[in-house]
DNA sequence: CGCGACGTTGAAGCGCCTCAACCACGGTGG
DNA sequence: CCACCGTGGTTGAGGCGCTTCAACGTCGCG
C-alpha cells in the first residue's frame, strides 16, 4: 500500500550529479523553448481531475492550488504551486487532481510527448525533474504531519511556516507573509472549517504572535512564540 | 511551497516506455545482485530519521512502517512498506524518516553509490524507480485525503481499503484483510487516539460491515455498505 | 444603493481525546 | 504448574475543541 517515505530514495546523489543545486532557471529556458506561454485569470481551471493528462505545466508567475474534489462537493487542497513549480507531471492516464489559479497566472503549456523526448536527450534536465519529484514527496509528508496535529492552531502555524519561504524578501524583519489564497482554501488545506481558521487567526493575533495586516497578509510579531509553536509537542 | 500533485507529471508515459507495466521481479533480481540480504526481527529499526542516508532498502518479505517522531515522543506513521517496495531512496543527507519492522523482515541492503551507478547504466531500471516514486506521491495524496475526513470511521475504512490490495488472495469472498500493524500504528497513521480506533472497529462490527476474526484480521461482511462508506461525502 | 463574495463572530451540539479501569494473552520465574 | 507482570486491546465517563448553523460586517462592483 502506501509507500510514504520510500520516496526518500538515495538515488539523487549521483544520478542528479552536481547539477542538482542549480536554480531552476535553466529548466525554465529549456521548457519554454518547446512550449507556449498562456495566461489565466484568477479562478480559472488549468486542468481537471480525471481528464486526459496530455499537458504539463510550468508555472511562470502567479499561484495555483492543487485540489481533489470529494463526492459532497467538498474540496481538498493538496497544495499550492508557485513560480518554478511543475504540474501535471507523472500522470498515467487522467490527471489525479484539478489545478486552479488563485491569482492571475502565466504558465508554460507543454505537450507531454515533447517533454519526454527532451528529457531523454537531456540527462541534466531529467535530474532536475527527479529532484523536484522528491521535493514534492517531502512536502506531501509535511502536509501529513500538519494534518495529524490535533490542534487547529498548530496546523495553521505550520502552513504559515511553509508560506514563509515564498515571501519575496526572505528573512526581513518584521517578517511579513503573503497569503494569496482565501480562508476557504486554507480550511481545505488544513482540513478545518472556515470559521475555525478565522478564529485561530484572530486568536494568534490576540496572543501577540502575529498581526493581520490585511486578510491576505500577516506579520509575525513574536518570532520566539511562533517557533515554539512549531516545536512544542502540543 | 507544497507542490502536492505536481507529481502527477506527464513524464512517465514515454520515459518509462513500455517497460513500466512489468512487475518488479526484474528489479529485485537486479538489486539483489549488488546488495546483501539481511534479516530483521519485529520491532527492529532498519534506519533512523536524521542519520546519514547511505543505504537503500528493498523489502523482500515482511512489512515495515515509515514513521516521523514528534517532539513529545509521539509517532506519525507516514505509511507501510510491503514486499517489492523501496525505502531510503531520494534522500539528500539524512533520512527523512525512521523505518521499523512490524513483522520479521528480509531486506536487500544496498549502498546508495552502487545503486546510482547501476541506474546510470540501466535506463529500464531507472524507469521502474521513477514509476515507484510517482506511485508514492499518489499514496501520500491519498493519505492526505483520508486525514482530512472529519469522521474517524471513514479514516479507518479508507485504511482498510488500502490494505485490501495486499491480501494474498485478492478479491476472494468473503474478503479477509490482514492487518500486520498494531492498533497504535493504525492510530498514528490515521491521526486518531488508540481508543477511537478500537471503538470504531467495534462499531463497524456491530453495524455488520466487518467482522473481527482476530485483532489482526478482519473480514468485510457487507461489501455494499463498505463501498458506500468510501463514496459518501460523509 | 443593493447585491454577492468573503471574512468574522456568536451559540449550541457532537465527536474525539483524555484519564482510568479492565481484560486477554504470552513470557518469565519461583 | 501457576502466580506474576508487561503489552496490547477494549470499554467507560467526562471535558474540551471543533463543527454546524446562523447572523452580521466589510469590501468591491454593477
Amino acid at each position: 500500500m502506501y509507500k510514504g517515505v520510500e520516496c526518500e530514495w538515495g538515488l539523487n546523489h549521483g544520478l542528479i550529479g552536481s547539477s542538482n543545486l542549480l536554480p531552476g532557471i535553466a529548466v525554465r529556458g529549456k521548457l519554454a523553448a518547446i512550449g507556449s506561454i498562456r495566461h489565466h485569470r484568477e479562478g480559472d481551471g488549468l486542468f481537471h481531475e480525471g481528464s486526459e493528462a496530455s499537458c504539463i505545466l510550468y508555472i511562470d508567475s502567479g499561484v495555483v492550488k492543487v485540489i481533489n474534489s470529494l463526492p459532497g462537493g467538498k474540496e481538498i487542497v493538496q497544495g499550492f504551486l508557485f513560480p518554478g513549480d511543475l504540474a501535471g507531471f507523472g500522470e498515467y492516464g487522467g490527471y489525479a487532481a484539478t489545478v486552479k489559479a488563485i491569482t492571475p497566472v502565466a504558465a508554460v503549456h507543454l505537450r507531454a510527448a515533447a517533454v519526454e523526448a527532451l528529457l531523454r536527450s537531456d540527462p541534466d534536465l531529467q535530474s532536475q525533474i527527479f529532484f523536484k519529484l522528491c521535493q514534492n514527496l517531502r512536502l506531501a509528508q509535511q502536509h501529513v504531519v500538519s494534518l495529524v496535529q490535533p490542534s487547529a492552531k498548530k496546523r495553521i502555524v505550520m502552513l504559515l511556516n511553509l508560506l514563509r519561504i515564498h515571501s519575496q524578501f526572505p528573512r526581513q524583519s518584521p517578517e511579513q507573509i503573503h497569503l494569496p489564497m482565501s480562508r476557504t482554501d486554507i480550511a481545505d488545506y488544513t482540513g478545518l472549517a472556515v470559521e475555525t481558521v478565522s478564529r485561530n487567526f484572530q486568536r494568534l493575533q490576540r496572543e501577540g504572535t502575529i498581526r493581520l495586516i490585511t486578510s491576505h497578509c500577516v506579520e509575525i510579531t513574536d518570532e520566539r512564540v511562533f517557533e515554539s509553536l512549531l516545536r512544542t509537542e502540543d
